[in-house]
DNA sequence: GATGAATGAGTCTTCATTCAT
DNA sequence: AATGAATGAAGACTCATTCAT
C-alpha cells in the first residue's frame, strides 16, 4: 500500500476522534450515540467501524488522545532551564490545563471527569489512565528530587509524598474548576503559601 | 393496603436508594438499568417508580444522600475543641473519606467520580453538588479565619485561597486514590510539609 | 339495607361517572387512566372498582349515560302538540345537541365521536349504541308517518328512508360541527330548503 | 446495504402503512401496539421507526392516506360532463364510499370514525382532517353554484348551506352505516326526495 | 472498500387491577 | 367496607452493531 493511504487513514482516524471528542464533551460518554459520532464525523457507519471496533474503543482512544495531548503540553515544563520552582511548576501546569480547556470548545476538564467515571467500569481504560498518571507522577518525583538537592536541610523530605501532594492539587484543581468554576491557578499558589505561613 | 406509616415509607425509600447505590457503584450510573435496581431492591417496578419518578431522580437522590452522609461525617471535625490545625483537619477529613469508602461495600470515592461526571449533563445534579461544595468550602474559609487569627503575621493570608487549596487537596485525594489507589492521608500531610520546607 | 344506603350508592356512582365523563372528554378514552378518574372522583381506587368492575364498564356507563341524557332532551320534541314539521324537528334536535354540548364543559359531540370509535372494538358498547340509535330512528319513522298522513300525494314516500335521511343529517351535523366547528342548525334548515329548490 | 432506491423506499413505506391500516382497523388506534404493526409489516422495529418517527405519525399517515385515496375516488365526480345533479352526486359519493369500504378488507368508514376520535387529541391530525374537509366542502360549494345557475328562481339559495347539508348527509351516512349497518345510498336519495315532498 | 439500511435485544416507564391491612 | 400501596405484564422507542449490495 502506498504511503498516501496511510496518511489518509491517519487523517480519517483523527477526523473520527475529533468528532467523538466533540460529542462526548457535549453530551457525555453514554448519552453520545454512535450515530451522533458518525454524523459528526461525516463518514458512514461502516467507515467508522472499520477504524474503531466499537464504542468503548472510541472512548478509550478519545481519552488516550486527550491524555497524550495534555502530556505534550505539560512535559516540556519539566525540562526548562533553570528548572521551575514547585510553586512555579504547579502554577504553569494548572494554567496549561485551564488554557487547554478553553481551546476550540474542547474542555479537558470535562473529558477528565468523564474519563475517570468511565474508568470505573472499563478495565482497559482504567489501566491506561493509571499508566499515564503513574508516569506523570514519576516526573513529579524527579522534579522533587531536584528541589530536594538544592534545599539545605531537605534530606528528610519524601519526594514521593511531595509528588502525591502536587498531583492531588492538580487533580483537585481540575475537579473544583469543572464543578464550581471559580478557581484560578493563582488561588492555589496563594493558598499554598498561606497554608505554609499559617503552619508557622 | 391502607396508608403506610411515615417510617415505613422512609424505610422503603432507603431500601430502594440502597439498592441503587450498590448497583451504581458496581456498574456505573448509565450501565445500571432500572431493572437492576428493581431486582436489587426486591420490590416491583411500580413500587420503585412510586418512590422515585425516574432514573435521574434516583441518581440525584443517591448522590445527594452520599453527600449528606459525608457531611454528617466531616462537619463535626470543624467543631472540635480545641480547633484542629490545618494539617490535622486535612488528615482527618481525608481519613474519614477513606474510611467511609470502605464501609459496607460503599465506596464514596467511586460515587463522587460518577456524580461529577453525571453533573456535566444533569443541571439539577450539578446545582445540588455545587451547593454542597460551596457550603463545605465556606466552612473551610471559616476555619482558615480561625487559623489566621492565631497566627502572628498572618494578616496577608487569603482565607479564600487557603480554602480553595485545601478543597483541591481533598478532591485530588479522592481522585488519586480512586484511580491509582496508592495514596494515604499521611502522604498528603508529609507532602505538604515537604513542600513548605522545599520552598524555604 | 336502609334506603339511605341506596341513595348514597347512586350518588357515588354518579360522582364517579361524572369524573369519568370529564376526563374522557378532556383526554380521550384511552389516554384517560383509571388513576385520572380516581383522582377526579375524589374516591379511592378500591371504591371506584367496587362500583365499576373495570375501565370498559366505566366507558360503557359514561356513553350510555350521555345517550340517556340526550334522549331525555330530545324525546319530548316528538310529543309536542301540534307536532313539529320535519324542518322544525331537525332544527330543534340539532339545536338541543348543540346547546347540550355547551353545558358545563361537557361536549356531547366529542363524547359521541369517542363512543363511535370505541364501539368498533367493544361489542357490548356497539350493541348498546346500536340499540339506542335504532330506537331513536324508530321515533323518526313514527314522525314521518304522521307527516305522510298530512301530506296529500304522500303515499309513495318511504318513511324509513326519510328517517334514515334525517338521522344522517343529525349525525353528520355532530361530526361536522365537532371537526370543523362552523355549522349551525340554521345552515341545515336553509341547505335542505335550497336543495329542494335546486331539484326543481 | 447501499442507498436504497426511491421506489423501494416508497414501497417499504406503503408496506408499513398497509400493515398499520390493517391493524388499526382490526384493533382500533390505541389498542394496536407498535409491535402489532411491526409484526404485520414483516420488518424490524428499527426499520419501522426509520420510516415513521413514532406511533402518532403512523396514525397521521394512515388517516391522511385514506383521506387522499378517498379524494382520488370522489374528486372526478365533480368533473364529469354534463355535471351530476345534487341527487346523483350524493348517490355516487356515498356509493363510492361504501364500495371503497369493501375493498381489500379496508373499511374506510371505520378509519373515518377512528380518525375523528383521535383528532380530538392530536392537533396535527385535527388540522389535517379539517383541511381535507374544508377542501371537500369547497368543491361542494362550487357544485352548488353550478346548480344554482341552472335553476330559475334559485338566486336566494345559499350554496354554502347546501354544501354543509350535503356534507352532513355524507358524514352521517358514514356514521350510520358504520354503526347500524343498514343504510344504502338509495335510502338517502329516496329520503331526500320524500322530505321535499312532505314539506310541500 | 465503502455504504447505510436493517436488526432486535434491551431500556425506561405506565397503568389496570388486586388485596393485605 | 374502604383504602391505596403494590404488582408486573405490556408498551413505545433506542441504538450498537452487522452485512447485503
Amino acid at each position: 500500500m502506498p504511503k498516501i493511504s496511510d496518511e489518509k487513514r491517519a487523517a480519517r482516524r483523527a477526523q473520527i476522534l475529533n468528532a467523538a471528542w466533540t460529542c462526548f464533551q457535549k453530551e457525555g460518554l453514554h448519552a453520545t450515540t454512535m450515530d451522533d459520532i458518525i454524523k459528526a464525523s461525516g463518514l458512514s457507519a461502516g467507515a467508522v467501524y472499520s477504524y474503531f471496533p466499537g464504542k468503548s474503543d472510541l472512548i478509550l482512544a478519545a481519552v488516550t488522545t486527550s491524555l497524550t495531548d495534555l502530556t505534550a503540553l505539560v512535559l516540556p515544563l519539566f525540562s526548562v532551564s533553570p528548572p521551575l520552582s514547585e510553586t512555579e511548576l504547579l502554577r504553569q501546569i494548572t494554567a496549561n490545563v485551564a488554557r487547554f480547556s478553553m481551546r476550540e470548545g474542547f474542555d479537558l476538564r470535562r473529558i477528565a471527569l468523564l474519563g475517570w467515571s468511565e474508568a470505573q467500569r472499563d478495565d482497559k481504560l482504567r489501566a491506561t489512565m493509571n499508566g499515564f498518571y503513574q508516569a506523570f507522577r514519576a516526573r513529579l518525583v524527579q522534579a522533587a528530587e531536584e528541589w530536594k538537592k538544592r534545599t539545605p536541610d531537605g534530606a528528610s523530605v519524601s519526594e514521593e509524598d511531595v509528588a502525591k501532594t502536587l498531583l492531588a492539587l492538580i487533580l483537585g484543581f481540575v475537579v473544583q474548576s469543572a464543578i464550581m468554576g471559580d478557581v484560578e491557578p493563582e488561588n492555589l499558589e496563594s493558598g499554598l503559601d498561606g497554608l505554609a505561613r499559617l503552619r508557622g
